[in-house]
DNA sequence: CGCCGTACCCACTTTCAGGTAAGTTACTGA
DNA sequence: TCAGTAACTTACCTGAAAGTGGGTACGGCG
């Protein structure tokens, strides 16, 4: 079962050396909320109010936190008109898009499978 | 840019309802040494030993950790021989091969593009 | 006899991600 | 005049994640 993959030269020389600037993009979309965040995007664009709204349970302080990696990072825009009240959305970049597409197949082969693996799981 | 996918009837309920079976899996998957050890063994099986190797920063405690979850939710495999020195070889399960199809294109895009996001990000 | 190697477990401590709640800005409509 | 709104920021606190350093078993080897 050994794929020839590109990563493979990572590997001889252990997973991800510790110090690599890849753990630090991978810890950004693999926080609790990043990847959340990232999907709810992934249909397009949305209100700072409706990201709230559709990532279930996130505390305002986590969105903003979130969003500022994520803009930092170059996977969201973000667009703020000087309204007021005020309006910002919030998009994927193409950056942010070429993520998400290999993202979504994982988050939908988990939401998939999640139930059959929480019930038979064996007990700790 | 909107895609249908099957993640789509989950998105108009909030991205994951809070609650969900999947979410504790994400958390899972997406713990700090769950992907790295799902990758290190993308490859071929490992013995405990090589995994601390290979896994490049992970405490044993961590390492045993770690591997307990995976193993619990069905990705790995655990074949314990009762040699002395004990043996103890850690696989990919099936389930945990199909998991990986999908990580690994995740973690290649991001090892490749890892150092361009990090050197062009934008200053706090 | 006593130390080595392998694969752990356990108790203790530290760190930090994340939660809670309040404050801020600048206008609008009642 | 005063509450309401949207998108935040800030300070404070807690609980879980992770690190540290020890201990364990079992036999082989010098």
């Amino acid at each position: 079962m050994v794929v020839s993959h590109p990563l493979a030269r990572l590997l001889t020389d252990g997973v991800l050396p510790a110090q690599c600037p890849s753990r630090a993009v991978l810890d950004h979309v693999t926080s609790k909320w990043g990847v959340l965040v990232l999907v709810a995007l992934s249909e397009g664009s949305l209100r700072w109010g409706e990201l709230r709204r559709v990532v279930d349970g996130i505390s305002e302080k986590m969105l903003a936190q979130t969003l500022r990696v994520l803009v930092a990072d170059g996977f969201v825009a973000r667009d703020a008109r000087p309204t007021i009240p005020p309006r910002v959305d919030y998009a994927l970049t193409e950056r942010g898009r070429e993520l998400t597409a290999r993202l979504l197949p994982l988050m939908d082969w988990i939401t998939a499978n999640a139930e059959a693996i929480v019930s038979e799981r064996a007990r700790s």
